[in-house]
DNA sequence: TAAGTATTTGGCAATATGGCCAACAAGTAA
DNA sequence: TTACTTGTTGGCCATATTGCCAAATACTTA
């Protein structure tokens, strides 16, 4: 594997894994719905806010959100809006996952 | 948020968070052209052999690739065949950096 | 059976992650 | 100014990840 190629990976792999936590995930799914600051992200995961804080500073620093400081409250939005067609493939992955799990109960493995 | 969502979550992030490193992606996008066998992974990433077989589990357990042991050797084959579409948005987001990028330098920041 | 090849597993050390609390910074409002 | 609210940052601890080596397992072949 050649440095260019390991290049290419690594930028690809730092995206997913910006991605591949379970709250991180979920301020993806609700940015889609349009902008939401700290203090709601935070009252929805239902974590202390420094956690958020630095969820959101990950998908910052992944190119994943901006950010947009208006008066008191910071609001985060989208930089990429095609971010969610993205999971139609975890979604397969995940259901040949549930198909695998129902044959091998079938066939009382 | 709920037990349902959070479960959702979890499920997603765990698909994502096997395919977030750089082996990992070079052996899913390996797999699109056709099976391989353990050594000839071994062989591209040019690490320890446990070391690949170690990544082989993680995509394995994620549901993204299967195995078939025949004779000596082990072939491993993606189970999804989509897995690769899945990153189109990735590209998006990395362009996206590479923009301000230059916009940043043409400001001279 | 003995030796060789392919792969997995266990163990260990270095490093990274996630989450909380406390402290700090910035803005707003009394 | 003082007090309050919103966010970010630093510190700390528990846990997870990564990668190597060594050992074990499984097949094949001499």
């Amino acid at each position: 594997m050649d440095a260019k190629r390991k290049k290419y990976l690594d930028a690809r792999a730092k995206v997913l894994k910006a991605m591949a936590h379970p709250s991180r995930l979920f301020i993806i799914e609700e940015l889609e719905k349009g902008e939401r600051c700290v203090c709601e992200l935070t009252e929805m995961i239902g974590a202390d806010v420094s956690t958020v804080s630095k969820h959101l500073t990950v998908l910052k620093q992944a190119g994943i959100v901006t950010d947009d400081k208006r008066g008191n409250q910071v609001f985060y939005q989208l930089r990429v809006p095609c971010i969610l067609n993205f999971f139609g493939c975890v979604e397969s992955v995940l259901e040949s996952q549930a198909q695998d799990h129902a044959a091998s109960l079938a066939v009382g493995r």
